[in-house]
RNA sequence: GUCCCAGUAGCUCAGUGGAUAGAGCAACGGCCUUCUAAGCCGUGGGCCGGGGGUUCGAAUCCCUCCUGGGACGCCA
């Protein structure tokens, strides 16, 4: 709702607390009776008013009698001093509708005229940093529809963070050491010596990705043959670090593309190098939550919310990933961080429990850790199901997948649906340049408003602005006025979507903003509607601009002027 | 076996304590000498997986069962 709304809603709530305190004696209330968690919203059925609430239909129990006497009760006490109430009407069972003076709707273009860009905008973080850190993923190889949605969901909630307020960080931790990175090493050993024609076969648990083949034909071609007599150590040593020093920018150039930036790349090597993960180690040890048996180090996560305790140390003295983990979140609020999101996929869900845990074990509060699970995604072309085995190598890459689909395309479908979702990724429908597509849709929107500016400067007109706001009473229409309504919602849909760690709220509310557009466009007129009717009119599709341009800004999608 | 997620229109999914459950696509029927038809209008379509419970009120909360996916490692 505009803030207008959302004052409009507060003031409701604060005449109904003073109803229910004053009509007390009335319901037979004693003092000690608190006030039930009731709620002011809007219904959804418009002869509902525009605003409702259950607050009687909460008090039966405690007062002992039917909702709408308790409802008649409250209302004789209700005093709506200022607000654009008009009437007030006990409904249905028991509820109580506000309908506002319908004049409140010519208010919410200026509105959005004087906010511009920043309209929806909230300072509810009030500069309070938070940390966003998503996709992460190893890297050994190229991103795939995993961490493509991954990418999507998790810069769409840093955004959404960003918008209200938050100091927000979006962070990459950068598994560049241990067991995977092993893998990769002895991967990349046996594509260089199969470079060089010998017959040496991939690890079963190896990288078997094509992209390995090629790194390893670039190493062969900058060092020839002379580290296939170096030392084993030596030789993976150096393909390592080849590796990484491709794959790395590699991973970074892709989500360039995907329109994904981070602040920090952060390595995990580097908390071993300074000696973070040992220093943590300590620090849990010194507080009692470790001890040992059958020669590796435990964490006692079960006494922490976990299903069961955990290795940090293994017999053979190397910290566990876990281990390494620990040390890395107790960096993130060391960093200052007072909140901390992960996004994490469906098969890391068993970690949450004892990651919290260990945060609880060090004293920090596991509340302020968030992890938002997502599910997994399964790809569609032709209505058949592709398979993907990062075995064997064969998986769409988000390369590729920026190449077919396109970015703004592969953005908004990967955060259509909510994160606790399974997301099936239909091809043919992302790429589709028909009115099949829901991206297109919205986008198109926007270019026929951008269009009819166009046309209106060759005319040599303005669009209304911050001086001289027009006439916006003109609008009554039926579906100016539905377009004007959605509008208002802005602000709250933002503030929910951010609560709720959930971009897919906002891609829901923009096809619906483009929905009510279409159906305005298509009914009436703007250029040439009148002097002043086009005026009004031409407000209201900037207005439209505004809200589609900065609600497709959160989802990372571009807002086209042509199409 | 234990735990997590999901089950809502033919399909893909919103809705997670309110009043008559929604959208897109698919199906069917209309609308282009007029600001972009990548659009609009109309029609049909539902024991909200089954059963039980809590509540004035349940798709939403609890229990149980069924189905699909995932996790349960000194991997990450």
């Amino acid at each position: 709702m505009s803030y207008l709304l959302a004052g409009l809603r507060a003031g409701i709530e604060r005449a109904l607390r003073g109803a229910f305190e004053a009509a007390r004696p009335g319901l037979g209330l004693d003092s000690g009776t608190v006030i039930p968690p009731f709620t002011v919203e809007v219904p959804r059925d418009k002869d509902h008013g525009d605003f409702a609430t259950n607050l009687a239909l909460l008090l039966t129990k405690a007062a002992r009698r039917s909702p709408r006497q308790i409802a008649e009760v409250l209302v004789s006490h209700l005093s709506l001093p200022e607000l654009s109430v008009k009437e007030v009407i006990i409904a249905g069972p028991g509820f109580i509708n506000f309908r506002l003076d319908p004049d409140w709707l010519h208010s919410v273009l200026p509105e959005i005229a004087a906010w511009g860009d920043r309209y929806g905008r909230r300072n509810l973080g009030g500069g309070r940093k938070v940390q966003v850190e998503f996709v992460s993923a190893n890297p050994t190889g190229l991103l795939h529809m995993g961490n493509a949605r991954g990418a999507a969901l998790g810069d769409g909630i840093a955004a959404l963070l960003s918008f209200m307020g938050f100091d927000v960080a979006r962070e990459f931790y950068v598994n560049d050491t241990g067991h995977q990175v092993e893998n990769l090493a002895l991967s990349m050993e046996a594509r260089y010596f199969q470079a060089l024609g010998r017959d040496w076969p991939v690890p079963e648990d190896g990288y078997h990705g094509e992209d390995l083949v090629e790194t390893a034909g670039r190493f062969v071609a900058e060092h020839g043959d002379r580290f296939a007599v170096h030392a084993p150590d030596e030789r993976r040593e150096a393909l390592l670090r080849f590796a990484l020093e491709e794959k790395l920018p590699a991973m970074r150039a892709t989500l360039d593309d995907f329109g994904v930036r981070y602040d920090v790349w952060f390595s995990e090597q580097s908390l071993y190098a300074r000696g973070a993960v040992r220093e943590t180690l300590e620090l849990l040890r010194a507080r009692g939550h470790l001890y040992e048996r059958e020669g590796a180090l435990w964490f006692k996560a079960g006494a922490f919310g976990g299903d069961k305790d955990e290795v940090l140390v293994r017999q053979n003295g190397v910290p566990t990933y876990f281990a390494a983990d620990i040390a890395y979140h107790k960096d993130k609020y060391d960093r200052g961080f007072d909140w901390v999101i992960n996004v994490w996929g469906a098969d890391h869900h068993g970690h949450v429990p004892r990651m919290k845990g260990a945060l609880a074990a060090l004293g920090y509060d596991p509340d302020t850790l968030d992890v938002v699970i997502m599910q997994l995604v399964r790809l569609y072309r032709g209505g058949e199901m592709v398979r993907m085995s990062k075995r064997t190598g064969q998986y769409v890459t988000l390369d590729e997948l920026l190449e077919e689909v396109g970015r703004d395309a592969a953005r908004y479908f990967f955060v259509t649906r909510g994160a606790d979702s399974h997301l099936d990724f239909d091809l043919d429908l992302a790429k589709s340049r028909t009115n099949e597509n829901p991206v297109y849709y919205i986008q198109y929107a926007h270019a026929r408003i951008s269009s009819l500016f166009r046309q209106l400067a060759e005319r040599g007109g303005t669009v209304p602005g911050y001086q001289g706001i027009p006439d916006v009473t003109l609008l009554e229409a039926e579906a100016e006025r539905a377009l004007i309504r959605r509008l208002a919602d802005f602000p709250e849909e933002a503030a929910l979507a951010a609560y709720d760690l959930a971009p897919h709220r906002i891609a829901h509310y923009v096809h619906d903003v483009a929905g009510l557009f279409h159906h305005f466009y298509n009914a009436h007129r703007v250029l040439g509607a009148g002097e002043k009717l086009e005026e009004a009119r031409l407000m209201l599709v900037n207005c439209t601009r505004v809200v589609l341009k900065s609600a497709l800004a959160l989802l990372g999608v571009s807002a086209p002027e042509r199409m």
